[in-house]
DNA sequence: CGTCAAATTGTAATAATTGTATCATTGTCA
DNA sequence: TGACAATGATACAATTATTACAATTTGACG
């Protein structure tokens, strides 16, 4: 039985893209609320199937979905919606939120027997790694 | 109850398989010294259970570990910390190990819509906070 | 103490499922 | 026609699932 949260419609004459319908359907249904984070995707295959397309296009549409990190595509795992990125909030909470998490990565780190400086320098190696990796930002 | 020196964080969505996180977060604890030698990890169904996954990928991981002498696993008794690698190895090992918890934490940051400027000063800012909290370090 | 059965632990093999990578084919449009 | 995007075909890698098995420990029982 197809997913009942999956039944797309498919328009193959509108000149867009399957891969991309694909894409918009799925990130509206996101939007909406029809998918929640945690909640599994079709596989490539059985999308596919259920689509009449083939399973690289699938696959190419979750692709995309994942570098814009609406999804998370696991091989052998299968693919899962992630979780929101924090809505537009106040700042305060904003900052709270990043003290939070760093202050959790710091304990870890420490924790594991790492120094201070051997932190702070991978830190900032790593922001580099990212930062030639991803091209523009910020 | 799950072991305290255990409490591994699994990426699922860094692209590293995940018996290569269990590899390198076992051999970093086993290089800081938070495992010793003689320690007995879980077994192959615990850890799997805890982490969610299927014991065959614990498993594979821990016949990584012992193919590079890291771990000495007995069957019918269990899976033990082997002597502490050289410290050339270890040094290497403990690199490693920080490079993933941070690679995952700066992944996080950013995911969450954080910039690297941001991400760098909430680092330095907590390193302070600890260095105080902490008195003498390093 | 000695013995045996059950439980626990790691090992192995195999198949199935899932996403990934690469290249070939098709089709559209300038 | 030629270039390029979209799609298809094929092989591959990671994970899961299932099952069976061997070594060891544990505990009951005499």
């Amino acid at each position: 039985m197809p997913d009942p949260k999956m039944n797309f419609e498919l328009d193959f004459h509108s000149g867009l893209p399957i891969y991309t319908q694909i894409v918009n359907q799925i990130s509206g249904r996101v939007a909406n609320g029809i998918l929640e984070p945690g909640d599994q995707l079709p596989t490539v295959r059985a999308l596919a199937l259920e689509l009449r397309v083939n399973f690289n296009t699938v696959a190419r549409a979750y692709r995309i979905l994942d570098e814009a990190r609406i999804i998370s595509t696991q091989q052998g795992r299968g693919t899962f919606i992630m979780d929101k990125p924090p809505p537009n909030v106040t700042e305060k909470l904003r900052r709270e939120s990043l003290e939070g998490l760093t202050r959790r990565f710091i304990a870890e780190a420490l924790r594991l027997g790492f120094t201070q400086t051997e932190v702070r320098q991978m830190v900032s190696e790593q922001i580099k790694v990212w930062k030639e990796t991803t091209e523009v930002e910020e």
